[in-house]
RNA sequence: GGGGGUGUCGCAUAGUGGCUAUUGCAGCAGACUGUAAAUCUGUCACCGGAAGGUAUCGUUGGUUCGAGUCCAUCCACCCCCA
């Protein structure tokens, strides 16, 4: 696996290059959608590729180990082969539920010793049990086992947590030296910047990673709740360390606009759940504003969802009938919407590298923001 | 014509003498960032930004310290018998 940087923008930092697979080329920047439990909820991977045009998705190693679990997962080839999936695949390791299931789980020097949210039995994971089960699930990219800290986080606890990190990310790349990958395609192992909003633990976290020469790699820990301010600053201070001939990876940013703003400072991937959790929940983003499909002032509206829309349900669907299928809770409403804001989301980062590419990124990002903020 | 029953905030419900009338649905809005989320929160008689104020259980009257609750009356609807 390997990246090539093929231009850098005039006026910014954002760059537009590829990175090659053994699934095939990812050309960045780049969103991928998130497929936690092996499906993009909502989503058909026929429909991922011709409507939303995705190029890779996410799987998450803690939700895959849960169910269907490993065995299953080895029996069906890995993840490519179970969900019938050709193109590359990037896994969680685990980390985030570090966080998000911080209430049910107990950090500790050798793992995280996690309770199950499904049947409450406790799990061990570990930096090496996160990488081994990514080996079983397969991913082309697969990611360090971190701690995700929170936000507010004491200065202390974040400084402590980033040095665990930090040895749990010698474990991790011990761990990939002494396996092998168990289904004929290489996979690349992605170290994780932390030290929430804290500058100086941003900076001792993103030169310890850029020592370890990884494929790729990511920012951790942010858009967890701090000011957007904060997202900016944490980034574009890391992305100053990181080396530029590899990609950069902002993990689970963001809205549109934060995609945009972190594009400029020299992001490449991006993964979020706000374009499909929101869809479901009627929340639209089009290239005219944001749209709460289930306002009333919709309901007559037959005008297509996104009139500049990419994929087929864009033009093909009026407002007013997906409002109507989204109150009635028809889960017709969920894939449409779904769908739209992936393609919306893909269609967003596939203009910035075109326009990167002729060095119009700066002056189009200055146009879209206010139109991507705009509540319609 | 006779007998019986029922009327509670859009709909459905709880409430059979005692503080601000229950709950669900629908409605209206908001939240959501490496997915414990097709979820959660607020609002939902009227006025008010809020504090708060004013009402209200089909109608009108009555009993009572106190009535959605008891009594009478009328109105509406339902059922049964002719």
């Amino acid at each position: 696996m390997h990246f090539d940087l093929l231009h850098t923008d005039s006026k910014s930092k954002a760059r537009a290059g590829v990175l090659h697979t053994d699934h095939g080329p990812v050309e960045t920047p780049i969103f991928m959608p998130v497929g936690t439990a092996g499906t993009v909820k909502g989503v058909h991977q026929e429909e991922l590729k011709s409507e939303v045009q995705a190029q890779i998705i996410l799987g998450n190693t803690y939700h895959l180990y849960m169910r269907p679990g490993m065995e299953i997962m080895e029996a069906a080839g890995g993840l490519h082969q179970f969900i019938n999936w050709d193109k590359p695949i990037l896994t969680d390791s685990g980390g985030y539920q570090v966080y998000s299931l911080s209430g049910s789980n107990k950090i500790t020097e050798e793992g995280v010793r996690f309770q199950s949210h499904i049947n409450g039995s406790y799990h061990l994971f570990t930096p090496e049990r996160s990488i081994e089960i990514q080996r079983q699930i397969g991913a082309d990219i697969i990611m360090a086992f971190d701690e995700c800290t929170p936000y507010p986080c004491a200065y202390d606890y974040a400084k402590n947590s980033m040095h665990m990190t930090h040895r749990w990310l010698k474990r991790c790349f011990a761990y990939m030296n002494e396996s092998q990958p168990l289904y004929g395609h290489n996979q690349a192992l992605f170290p994780i910047v932390q030290g929430s909003v804290y500058r100086d633990l941003r900076v001792e976290s993103a030169e310890e990673i850029a020592k370890h020469d990884a494929i790729g790699n990511a920012i951790g820990g942010l858009s967890v709740g701090e000011p957007e301010e904060e997202i900016y600053e944490m980034t574009d201070l890391v992305c100053n360390i990181l080396p530029k001939d590899k990609p950069r990876y902002l993990m689970g940013v963001g809205t549109p606009a934060n995609i945009l703003e972190c594009i400029a400072l020299g992001v490449d991937m991006f993964d979020c759940v706000m374009p499909s959790r929101n869809a479901r929940h009627g929340m639209l983003f089009t290239s005219e504003g944001i749209i709460n499909i289930k306002n009333q002032k919709w309901e007559k509206d037959f005008s297509p969802i996104d009139p500049n829309g990419v994929a087929g349900t864009d033009t093909f669907h009026s407002k007013a009938y997906l409002r109507h299928l989204i109150i009635s809770k028809e889960s017709l409403g969920l894939q449409i919407a779904t769908i739209h804001n992936l393609a919306f989301y893909l269609w967003l980062v596939k203009t910035a590298r075109e326009k990167i590419k002729t060095n119009e990124f700066s002056t189009w990002k200055d146009e879209m923001l206010p139109k991507l903020r705009r509540r319609l």
